[in-house]
DNA sequence: CTCTTTCCATAGCAACCGCTATGTAATTAG
DNA sequence: CTAATTACATAGCGGTTGCTATGGAAAGAG
């Protein structure tokens, strides 16, 4: 029996004409930039370089193919040159490090500035509630984990037993979504990784 | 000679059938729940209580009302019951006077969660391009303001030489807008009021 | 009253919205 | 090969977009 090693399952029927990863990066760049309801499937089909058919046939509707470039932009190790963030050793760390990491990412090169969690349906209409809802669900997450790393270092007595973990997880993601706005502003990296170094001092050092 | 103290110059012609202020408070409303271009003519219309015809009459186009909703939004001294911002006397007051009234007012009663200013057009088309530069204009301008008061204290010995003004302010700024997202991502009053007591142990101690 | 000015109501413009029906091309299964 | 399946290209669907032409109504000026 030969093995097939890069055997991917071929189904019948006509194969995709078009390199379905570089159309769905084109289509995130895209909502990234200029947002969801304010993105129009016209603008997407030119920037994918495929037909209307083609985007509904490879990503079914507008809405869905939106919250496949969400997936795509909260994993970008398949994509950015960016060094991704280590394991932290305290919740402190995690918090500079994130707000680092976000300071380079929302001043890339190759990229639109800013974040498109926070910019892409910071309001809308009622048609894109799903993704709105999506969104904030990425927003609540990443709080929610900052505030559990806070509560071990309180447990772990690193942070004292007087530590508001949510409102330190919180005023720090207020702080990303705040940098994404002064990015989208023409901040520079720099003048990001200034701003991180004055936040830093409402964390307290651990003990 | 009678003295007409009400007297507003009345031109001739068919007035206004309905009352111009409480129509533009209407559509102001509505932009800030559901940002500019997410916003129909046909919204606007149903929620002013009035006709297109009516609406172009007495506000030229959408993006001119809009303009004049933000004015209207930045100068709320008219309509809201929420106390007003005193004069700081220091930076690091004002600061914390401009985040405890963002604070407050990103989470009223009778309006839209967040704010107008961070969320009407955090990204869209090329069409609404004159919109995103009055808000951008709006945010930089309330930087350079808080940015100018701590060179003051800087210049008057109250803060010390090495204090980063610009980082301070654009910090402070970030936090604003990012409040306004976890206002709308429905964060409470007094949880926002604890991220300012939080937030504030950036700000350095005058001397 | 008449004349002029302005607003309102109806109706509808051209352009664009998200999406899809139809017919044909390209591929696999047997 | 034929049959089945899927994608592509063209064309266009019904609905909405921002906006306005048209004609009549309501006001001031004389």
């Amino acid at each position: 029996m030969e093995s097939a090693v890069t055997h991917i399952a071929k189904r019948p029927g006509r194969p995709l004409s078009f390199d379905r990863e570089k159309a769905l990066h084109a289509a995130m760049v895209l909502f990234w930039r200029s947002g969801y309801e304010t993105t129009s499937v016209a603008d997407l089909t030119e920037a994918m370089g495929i037909t209307a058919p083609s985007l509904y046939t490879a990503f079914q509707d507008k809405e869905t193919l939106f919250l496949e470039c969400l997936q795509r932009y909260t994993d970008p190790a398949g994509y950015t040159d960016l060094p991704l963030m280590p394991e932290p050793a305290s919740s402190r760390e995690a918090a500079q490090m994130l707000l680092e990491f976000s300071a380079r990412w929302f001043t890339q090169a190759n990229a639109p500035a800013g974040c498109l969690v926070a910019s892409a349906a910071s309001s809308g209409s009622s048609s894109s509630e799903r993704v709105r809802a999506a969104l904030k669900k990425v927003r609540k997450d990443s709080q929610r984990t900052l505030r559990k790393k806070v509560e071990q270092d309180i447990r772990s007595g690193s942070l004292p037993e007087t530590t508001n973990a949510r409102a330190l997880a919180s005023m720090t993601i207020a702080v990303v979504q705040g940098m994404s706005t002064l990015a989208r502003d023409g901040a520079s990296r720099s003048s990001l990784l200034d701003l991180v170094t004055v936040v830093m001092a409402a964390w307290p050092r651990s003990r």
